[in-house]
DNA sequence: CCATGTGAACAAATTCACAGCA
DNA sequence: TGCTGTGAATTTGTTCACATGG
């Protein structure tokens, strides 16, 4: 089997970029791209596709460019995405249950296949299809619907707490919505998506351009 | 006046976070700590923390540490968040009604202050005291609510065009939710959240995990 | 004396510049 | 010829190690 190389964030998240850009040249007809203009398409940088890509192997034609069919598929392959991944959603205040009903979350290859939380009201309830669960039926959850990603969308008082619960039920991967840092586990590989951090630092350019 | 320095997003995500552990030890009563201290409870690193405060002046006490009350100041001084910072938000399906009541943008220093969305059944209601308005309104509602910062919460393909509706109407910050790359224009700062990446980078995590 | 503040060393990421191949 | 793929150069970010000063 080839080995499968440890990558930055930085590089993968490009790769994504990369892909959707594909796709969209895909439904437009495209067939064939260089890294120069795809890069002009889409305000990229065409040397830096190039590096990204380099460290999966040879995807171009020299002289050429790339066949955009056989690049988006190569790409969807090193990313995983032609296996399906499953989701357990914690937490369905309000970003939860937007979450629940989000089409990224429930088209391609995500899917959200329970969902928990801790609230005895919301337990028993059916979210989109989906019964709500208490957190002590995340090892039961895991065993019987393969998730595999937890998504933790609780206060975050409450985040570390069923960080816990859902390492301890052999999840392997966390998006974190809370606004706080979790302490790790080996073998849990987490995520954090922080809205506050990033009002914040819009703030600060929004002090920066006014004392100009 | 003294000039604002140009720093990293890096730097200045750090910086939040440096923040909210400061307001956390001033809840525990906490009054002094040194960078080692705070590295230690946190996660962090106490030669980037010393570093990351460098750019903005001295704030320690050599051979002591820092004043939390002193250092929590200088720090929501130095991010702006002394000053209110009205929100405009766009679009309100699942994700933007969301948003609409997060209390992260509804306490401290951001506020929503107005909802803009195109869906002729939404606008007239009211959501969390607010009017949903239409977008041909956004000129009118940036100058009577001054508003600063536009949060995108609509489909990937009206994304840009909602981005020119926003930049058109004076707005200079915005955080846009929609997975796409934004074309953006000078002097508008934007920054964009994307759970899709942040899944397929775990996806990947998952992929690599398996194989070995 | 001890933790800050900082130049110097190191590491990571990006960009340059061109060799190599269709 | 023209664009990919890639070492080398550059830039950016992090860590080290110590001089500085309360």
């Amino acid at each position: 089997m080839t080995a499968i190389p440890d990558v930055s964030s930085l590089t993968l998240n490009r790769l994504s970029i990369y892909l959707r850009s594909l796709r969209r040249l895909q439904e437009q007809g495209v067939l064939r791209i260089s890294s120069k203009e795809l890069a002009d398409q889409f305000h990229l940088s065409p040397t830096q596709i190039r590096k990204d890509l380099a460290q999966f192997g040879e995807f171009g034609i020299r002289g050429v460019g790339y066949d955009v069919d056989h690049l988006a598929e190569r790409l969807t392959d090193v990313l995983g995405l032609n296996t399906n991944r499953r989701i357990v959603l914690v937490g369905l205040g309000n970003l939860g249950l937007a979450l629940a009903h989000y089409v990224g979350f429930n088209s391609g290859s995500f899917r959200v296949v329970a969902l928990v939380d801790l609230d005895p009201k919301k337990i028993g309830q059916t979210v989109g299809g989906l019964v709500v669960r208490p957190p002590k039926d995340l090892p039961e959850i895991v065993r019987t619907t393969r998730a595999e990603i937890g998504i933790l969308a609780v206060p975050e008082d409450v985040a570390q707490a069923n960080y816990e619960f859902l390492a301890d039920a052999g999840i392997r991967a966390i998006l974190n919505f809370a606004p706080t840092r979790l302490r790790r586990r080996p073998g849990v590989r987490s995520k954090n998506v922080d809205f506050r951090i990033n009002l914040e630092e819009l703030g600060y350019f929004l002090k920066r351009s006014e004392s100009s």
